[in-house]
DNA sequence: ACACTAACTTACTAGTAGGTCAGTAGTCAA
DNA sequence: TTGACTACTGACCTACTAGTAAGTTAGTGT
């Protein structure tokens, strides 16, 4: 760990050589896959050689390790500023929803909801931070949960945890073939069909029919 | 189209490799991915040569493209059988959502599920192939819900096209996630969950009664 | 019996995959 | 000015990819 206190240090030919390898890995791994690139993809676009993304990052494995790692930071990043907020439950949800949104409209797939395609072959690195972010996500919804449901803002059936589950497998699937059919909207009125689903029923008019009232 | 009417017809040394090779490709597309298998993988595994994948499949683009072909037509053919059934429109949906859960407890993706994560890689012939799979689905679907609608034993928002196609969106969708996690009852209850949606709300007078379930 | 042909095998190709290693040019602190 | 260090390049390697061409063998129809 280099520590950079004398301003703004642009040290060397190229420092942020790295971020750049992973911006366009990103983008290619939601767009194509892991097994759909390869290093030589990102060389030519970088113009620079296979070794030296080899400098940056050994082997494939742990540029995928890298690449979950840093998406997952960012996903952490942004609920952290949801919990900073004074949105309710329902709102948080939505904030969550919206970072699916926001991804979509790039016409990208989910890094992660990628990877879960491909995790049979994927290094064991890579696996565990792909799993890594699913548990994180899961957690953070199923705390959201709990508490609109303790403060009955929410109302859903099964555990938080179940519901937390349920929550990532709509958002991530339903993108899935929303980028197929190249069509956000689909995706946007599955966001909101599921906020729906666990907005409680006020009263006067029923919004979405729910088994046991 | 070789018509038998003579019996068990067993030509020349192995007439049925070519459903062999599509029973491994499509078991190895399902949990790999058309980018994460090899023709070599084959090989090994009916134990011929990769020359012999050759004689009856050309090329990849072509193994890829009878691959989806059959699966398609053996979706079809579920589909025709539930038509010719007794079965009410939501009974229908059942039936249909239970080929997906048949598929997942054989710890294995949707066929064209898998290929529509991988979309953007594949060859025009899978590609088109694989959109077909989705029109002929979304199109049978869409009537299911079009006649429910009708005689109103089915109850949900949009256009029977837009609910068909959020329909198969959460049935792959929710696949995906469910088999990561190995964790089929996950499916099962997002199954339940989607019906229960489309189910029109009964507290004990309804519209109409349904024939069983 | 013999030609025909389906269903292969053997041996090969060109191209690409991920990965290595020795060298080198800029950068910086002493 | 030197020497350590970062960030590379060029040249290379092995393994594997899809795909091909030419030859072989076992059943089929006449």
């Amino acid at each position: 760990m280099t520590t950079a206190t004398t301003g703004p240090v642009r040290r060397y030919r190229d420092a942020d050589t790295p971020h750049k390898i992973l911006d366009v890995a990103e983008r290619l791994v939601q767009t194509r896959g892991f097994n759909g690139f390869s290093y030589a993809d990102i060389a030519v676009e970088l113009q620079i050689t296979k070794a030296a993304l080899h400098y940056h990052f050994a082997n494939k494995a742990e540029l995928g390790r890298a690449l979950v790692v840093r998406y997952t930071d960012r996903f952490a990043d942004a609920l952290a500023r949801a919990d900073d907020s004074d949105l309710d439950p329902l709102g948080r949800l939505a904030t969550y929803a919206q970072i699916y949104v926001d991804v979509l409209r790039r016409g990208r797939m989910c890094l992660c909801g990628m990877l879960a395609a491909e995790y049979q072959t994927l290094p064991a690195p890579v696996r565990q931070a792909v799993m890594g972010f699913f548990e994180r996500n899961e957690k953070w919804l199923a705390d959201v949960l709990e508490s609109g449901r303790r403060d009955q803002s929410l109302q859903f059936e099964g555990t938080p945890n179940q519901m937390a589950r349920f929550v990532v497998s709509e958002l991530e699937g339903t993108m899935l073939l929303a980028r197929l059919h190249d069509d956000p909207e689909l995706f946007e009125a599955a966001v909101r069909r599921l906020l729906d689903g666990v907005t409680p029923t006020n009263d006067g008019q029923d919004a979405r029919p729910r088994s046991r009232r």
